[in-house]
DNA sequence: CGTTGGATTGGCT
DNA sequence: GCCAATCCAACGC
């Protein structure tokens, strides 16, 4: 698979729920300090939008949720648990408080780096996750604003792209709100999905 | 200012 | 399957 270009800044202006199955397949690349290069396949997102209930968005904009509500193409982390950070793309129109949620990744380059960060070796537990995903490509409160499109940190190639028929709906893992929209991603039958169980299947 | 619970994970029963 | 870990944003007074 050849990886291609890096996503240009079109790709992330659109509503939450088309740009989020249209990441699964596509290629995040981290550049570390050190010169090591991480990069993973993503195999399942969720979609959070204006109106959602479920969203960080929804009460407006906040200090942790401003970077949501500016231009697309950014990465907005969050820290929840007292333990974990997750990170988003954000998505739609500058001003939009959107984002799509990365669940799951299967690593391609720089697995030993990953392990170390997430005290496995086991391919399935490195980024197999949301917060998981973070730890192993290092993601934390210093990258809440990163831009996606320009940075040499981190970005998104185009990898590619998953057919209709490949992909799965279902509901959203962990919301107690917004459970009845079916806006989870992932590619059918791909071993590096989350285990995380939504609260109802659409599939 | 005090309270509440969270877009999770991993360890233990 | 159950639950503790551990911080802090958001909300209510």
């Amino acid at each position: 698979m050849k990886p291609g270009r890096r996503l240009p800044r079109a790709f992330f202006a659109r509503p939450s729920t088309d740009v989020a199955p249209d990441l699964l397949g596509r290629v995040l690349v981290r550049a570390l300090p050190d010169g090591t290069r991480l990069s993973a396949r993503i195999v399942e997102t969720e979609a959070y939008g204006e109106g959602d209930p479920a969203s960080h968005s929804y009460r407006g904009r906040t200090p942790r949720t401003e970077v949501m509500f500016g231009p697309p193409g950014r990465l907005y982390v969050y820290f929840t648990y007292g333990m974990h950070f997750c990170m988003n793309v954000v998505v739609g129109r500058d001003g939009e408080g959107a984002a799509v949620l990365l669940r799951a990744a299967e690593p391609l380059e720089g697995l030993p780096a990953m392990a170390e960060r997430r005290g496995t070796d086991r391919a399935r537990l490195l980024c197999s996750g949301p917060a998981r995903l973070a730890q192993a490509f290092g993601i934390e409160r210093a990258a809440n604003g990163a831009d996606l499109v320009r940075g040499r940190d981190l970005w998104l190639l185009e990898g590619a792209p998953l057919r209709p028929e490949a992909i799965v709906r279902t509901a959203r893992v962990g919301v107690r709100v917004g459970v009845e929209r079916p806006w989870r991603y992932l590619v059918r039958g791909d071993p590096f999905v989350s285990p995380g169980r939504p609260a109802r299947v659409t599939d």
